[in-house]
DNA sequence: TCTTCATTTAACTTTTTTATTAATTAATGA
DNA sequence: TCATTAATTAATAAAAAAGTTAAATGAAGA
């Protein structure tokens, strides 16, 4: 994982219904300009500017010019970030998994014993 | 992924500093009591003890009751709807991957056909 | 150049979050 | 029972986040 990268700075970018439907959109639907991205919401247009920035600030997204309009986009690398941060907690809950595999293996033989 | 499972509200536990490198720690040294994850802080008690709820009730912990302590530990379900979402993701960037991986065997190719 | 469209910046208000100290609850063990 | 330890709740103050309207920017195209 890039260094730079402040989690807690990126879920504070994810925590908001807004932004986290704005990037929910952007994964279903690909790039899209501000203004369209804007539309489901009620909110005013600086409302949405500020989110959007916010969420390129945190590297969720980057913005391009074309024509007059700012096309937002996924960007990859905060993603792999998270992908891998959450990996790391796989394992403990894996672990649990096993726990359980193990206790089902382990009563299974039991009734075994017992049917002798 | 739980239905109720409100990943705004779970990135948002996540987005403060103090609550993050709380669970970092439990991931890392397992089960712990309120006042051992409250040492490495310069905070008071009263702000730990609040942190803590907000974990538990975005549903990343859970406490239970041991003599005079209350212990911590990580709840595997939300961990688990976390990775699900950014699994979600990886297609995305996996697409833009493959991309990449398609332009360098192409541009491999166009070297192999200059080299004739 | 002038107008229009898309978006952002400024200034400001409201709401939410986070921290503090003091007081309270609850269990332990002398 | 009483003192001690562990943690929480209450009341409140301070800081951060999110929204609004009005004004500014900047590219497109008549």
């Amino acid at each position: 994982m890039n260094t730079q990268t402040n989690l807690p700075e990126v879920f504070g970018a994810l925590a908001d219904p807004t932004r986290f439907a704005i990037v929910e959109r952007l994964l279903k639907e690909g790039d899209l300009p501000v203004g369209q991205l804007a539309e489901p919401f009620k909110m005013s247009a600086p409302a949405i500017s500020r989110h959007i920035k916010l969420l390129e600030n945190a590297g969720l997204i980057e913005r391009r010019i074309e024509k007059q309009w700012r096309v937002c986009a996924l960007k990859k690398d905060r993603f792999a970030d998270l992908h891998q941060w959450i990996e790391r907690y796989r394992t403990f809950w894996n672990t649990s998994f096993d726990r359980l595999e193990a206790l089902l293996d382990k009563q299974q033989g039991e009734d075994d014993d017992s049917s002798r």
